[in-house]
DNA sequence: ATAGGGTTAG
């Protein structure tokens, strides 16, 4: 017994190598503490590892006697939302109800959490009603994940009023972890000044942003370009005695390629080591401003820093050699022989090479070839697709839509330029119009596609209206990158004053 | 003694 006990033990602590894990294996999950015969089983969930593992230790768990405890039953609901298996999660949930397992308000946060990340924050919040009525008291913890839920729905207003009320009405005591959410909230949706700005408002109070806060402002205003507030901002939260981590550094060293090298000194300096994400981005920077043999040079001493290049890697050095017009067809086969896997991502950089060189026949059969190793097409391939075939475009959308992947805004931005550029501007005309009923807006581009067309054909007129459009319906100013749109909004403004200069 | 959080490629 004693040594069957020991056994179980060990299995806790994962040692696999122990002889005694197999009688273990054979008693299922079942183990106990220290006193052998505790009447409180204890289960051992660190045996999980895709998400059948965890439905049948749920059904296990509903049979035993005495049952599991609640906190058994949160864990395990809990290890499924790890995996975001939310659905099946739910569906534990409900099973659960129905067979009478205990639950409590850390069970129904769980439930709140798995809406709020399914995108059905308005289901989070009748949980929440729920909740209330059963008297459960909801604390911070109840609250943060509604809050990331809003910002997921992209009800940016509506998150940032319900933040302001658990302020104001003090419904909770606002952490570490919703200072977080709001801020990166804001940056994924694309305000980084707000967040910016929110961020310093945080500083002077009591409930400080910490590390996850800081990098995730730092890495929003690298990915809008404004290289030079990210360093500050790193200047400054190293000031404030907030170290910076490998992400921090990473999203820094993504963000930029000139100070690239730069920030990698600064993180040997401070004693963070380089990992696979740091040199996946400075290969992708490297490969992006054409630097190939740096890009080909740093991924082949990836090994001898004990870090093993990943096909993100490949994909980024392939794009590089694509870029220069240079052979990637070597580092595409290299990739199998390296026992790595190719991902759509690696065919769709192959097939825009190949296009891109007018190499449309190759890029066909590579499409073929990709399908034929059961590699789903995506929306990019079929946009790749569009953009490098010579062949009928509409007939390729036709293709799509019948495969079920719905063209986005720039398959049609690529139609209408393919119209545009044949001289048949009704269609694309009629394109542009169809737009609204297919759910899409017009971007920046679609515009500037459209009215750039209509001066071209003398249609001043026309070309101005659509300018007033534009700018009506604020897709100027949806994007990130503001400053960018307003360059082309001038250019836009430029080539309607020219032609009206002409005409 | 169980709930909430950040970075990589086309």
């Amino acid at each position: 017994m004693a040594l069957i006990f020991r056994g179980f033990a060990a299995k806790n602590r994962g040692t696999f190598s122990n002889p005694l894990y197999f009688i273990c294996s054979s008693l299922h999950n079942l183990t106990h503490k220290k006193r052998p015969f505790s009447p409180k089983p204890r289960i051992d969930f660190s045996c999980i590892h895709e998400v059948d593992d965890a439905v049948s230790l749920f059904r296990e768990m509903l049979r035993m006697r005495p049952q599991p405890s609640v906190v058994q039953f949160t864990i395990l609901l809990n290890v499924v939302v790890k995996m975001k298996q939310y659905r099946v999660a739910l569906n534990i949930f409900d099973e659960m109800r129905q067979s009478d397992a205990p639950v409590d308000g850390y069970t129904w946060t769980v439930v709140i959490n798995c809406y709020c990340l399914l995108n059905r924050v308005d289901f989070g919040f009748a949980i929440l009603g729920s909740f209330l009525k059963r008297g459960y008291e909801p604390n911070v913890c109840t609250f943060n994940p509604l809050i990331k839920g809003l910002f997921l729905d992209d009800k940016v207003v509506e998150a940032e009023k319900f933040f302001k009320k658990l302020l104001t009405l003090k419904l909770c005591e606002p952490n570490e972890v919703t200072i977080f959410t709001v801020i990166n909230g804001l940056c994924k949706a694309g305000h980084t000044l707000t967040a910016y700005d929110l961020l310093g408002l945080f500083e002077k109070t009591s409930c400080k942003p910490n590390v996850f806060s800081y990098t995730t402002v730092i890495d929003s205003l690298c990915k809008d370009r404004m290289v030079d507030n990210a360093l500050q901002l790193l200047a400054k939260m190293i000031d404030k005695g907030i170290s910076p981590d490998i992400i921090t550094y990473n999203s820094m060293v993504q963000g930029m390629v000139k100070e690239a090298e730069d920030i990698v000194e600064i993180m040997v300096q401070r004693s963070v080591a380089p990992n696979t994400v740091t040199c996946n981005a400075l290969i992708d920077g490297y490969s992006l401003v054409g630097q190939i043999d740096k890009a080909r040079k740093l991924l082949d001493s990836m090994p001898g820093r004990g870090l093993k290049p990943s096909i993100i890697s490949y994909n980024s050095l392939i794009n590089g050699f694509c870029k220069k017009g240079k052979e990637a067809w070597r580092l595409f086969l290299e990739v199998p022989r390296k026992g790595l896997e190719y991902t759509v991502v690696t065919y769709n950089t192959m097939l825009h090479g190949l296009f891109g060189a007018g190499r449309c026949a190759d890029g066909l059969k590579l499409f073929q070839d990709m399908q034929a190793r059961h590699m789903f097409p995506n929306l990019v391939t079929y946009n790749t697709l569009l953009n490098g075939l010579c062949m009928n475009k509409m007939i390729a959308k036709a293709i799509m839509e019948e495969k079920g992947v719905n063209p986005d805004i720039i398959t049609y931005n690529i139609l209408i330029h393919g119209f545009c550029k044949d001289g048949k501007l009704e269609i694309a005309t009629v394109l542009f119009k169809s737009l609204p009923s297919k759910g899409l807006q017009p971007n920046i581009t679609t515009y500037s596609i459209i009215i750039g067309s209509l001066c071209q054909e003398g249609l001043v007129k026309e070309a101005k209206c659509l300018l007033v459009e534009m700018e009506r319906s604020g897709c100027a100013l949806d994007s990130a990158k503001t400053f960018l749109d307003e360059n082309e909004k001038t250019r836009i403004l430029t080539q309607c004053n020219c032609c009206i200069y002409v005409a």
